[in-house]
DNA sequence: CTTAGATTCAAACGGTCGTTTGATTCATCT
DNA sequence: AGATGAATCAAACGACCGTTTGAATCTAAG
């Protein structure tokens, strides 16, 4: 057995979590190193084998301290969802959206997060995919079955290329919420509001089209 | 002054250029070593320096020998649509789409390349995005344009937003094709052109919407 | 205070990285 | 045949990689 969860708001296993996350996201996982992350983590080198056992399963756990949260949010948001009876292709993108979105507001790491979340999607890693795959793909489905029902008229082939082009646009998007600049005159939280509407509409429109 | 330019077909510097161009579209530019890549090319270690200089050298002539065809084609057929009468969304996107789409038919290297493309829009190396953004920036500007003469109803803004998107998702989706299984009865080429008309109606949607 | 276990630490492990070297082979020319 | 420069080669360079070790330090219970 491994050493004991540490729920610490700054403890060692938390430090290294948040510099990973950072790094990944800036240098891809093959980019960053372990020395790179246990330096700007600011502990010793040996504290990623001793807390976690590998790189590979620092990867798995930079995944799984942000998945668990945001995967709850969508399967709750989609649950409200299901209880609408005028329930809109909107309704369910914003359920998709709106919660990586607070993610990305929520503080610098989460941010980041999402860059490395779409370091994942282009990455091919056989070994990623499947631990995401395994641990995630339950969401995606339950959300295809609503998709489903709100577009009857796309038969199944249709509605999966469209749903694979909507994933990786919002995806895309939501990892370059930095790269158009703001106007000075709204702040970054309705600068990302109005974004995600943006995408809400521009994937809505893209399912809907004829 | 390095090595003169080789064009022969299966020169030494060719096979290197195919072999890295594969061997980066799987597992990225740092996870991709030089020694895999000549082992692949069946060429010796020191190749790579001697006809590149260096690996960052080697990535950008990946990415030259590809995009200098490829944008001269965008160019062309942006040219075409620019003495349209009745020019419509879909015509521009396709101008945009279909040399890319020809690009991945046109053997299994051109298929690899637009893999590496997707990549490069994933990373955020600073030389990188300076080489892609020196060389190549203009064509998405004149793009641009022509996209701003056929949506005057959205500032610049919006319009900026929505080209972010719609480039990014067709990247993705182009990046791709693979991973939807085409239906047994059609080639494919078939396929692809298949998936290229959903991405230009998808995204002429996405541009269209109110 | 003592002790046991959890954690941190400096140092080193073997391996792989990109790059360089100097000798050797090859092709081309007089 | 001999000379010349391009191309290839095996081998090695120092640097950095992920990981392991064993001792030092901290923490908390007896």
């Amino acid at each position: 057995m491994g050493p004991p969860v540490d729920l610490t708001p700054f403890s060692t296993r938390q430090r290294i979590l948040g510099a990973a996350e950072e790094l990944f996201a800036r240098h891809g996982f093959a980019g960053a190193s372990l020395r790179q992350v246990t330096a700007s983590a600011k502990v010793n080198l040996a504290a990623v084998n001793y807390h976690f056992g590998s790189k590979e399963n620092l990867i798995e756990e930079v995944f799984r301290r942000r998945l668990d949260e945001l995967n709850a949010r969508r399967t709750e948001l989609l649950a409200q969802c299901r209880e609408r009876v005028d329930l809109s292709l909107e309704d369910v993108l914003d359920a998709f959206v709106r919660p990586a979105l607070e993610l990305s507001l929520s503080d610098a790491g989460g941010a980041a997060f999402v860059r490395v979340l779409a370091r994942a999607y282009a990455e091919h890693d056989e070994r990623l995919r499947r631990f995401l795959s395994d641990n995630y793909g339950h969401v995606l489905k339950e959300f295809a079955v609503v998709f489903a029902r709100l577009l009857p008229q796309l038969d199944k082939e249709e509605l999966y290329w469209r749903l694979d082009i909507v994933s990786g646009a919002l995806t895309y998007a939501m990892a370059d919420f930095g790269v158009l600049k703001r106007r000075g005159d709204v702040s970054e939280q309705e600068h990302r509001e109005r974004t995600a509407s943006h995408l809400i509409r521009f994937a809505a429109a893209g399912l809907r089209a004829a």
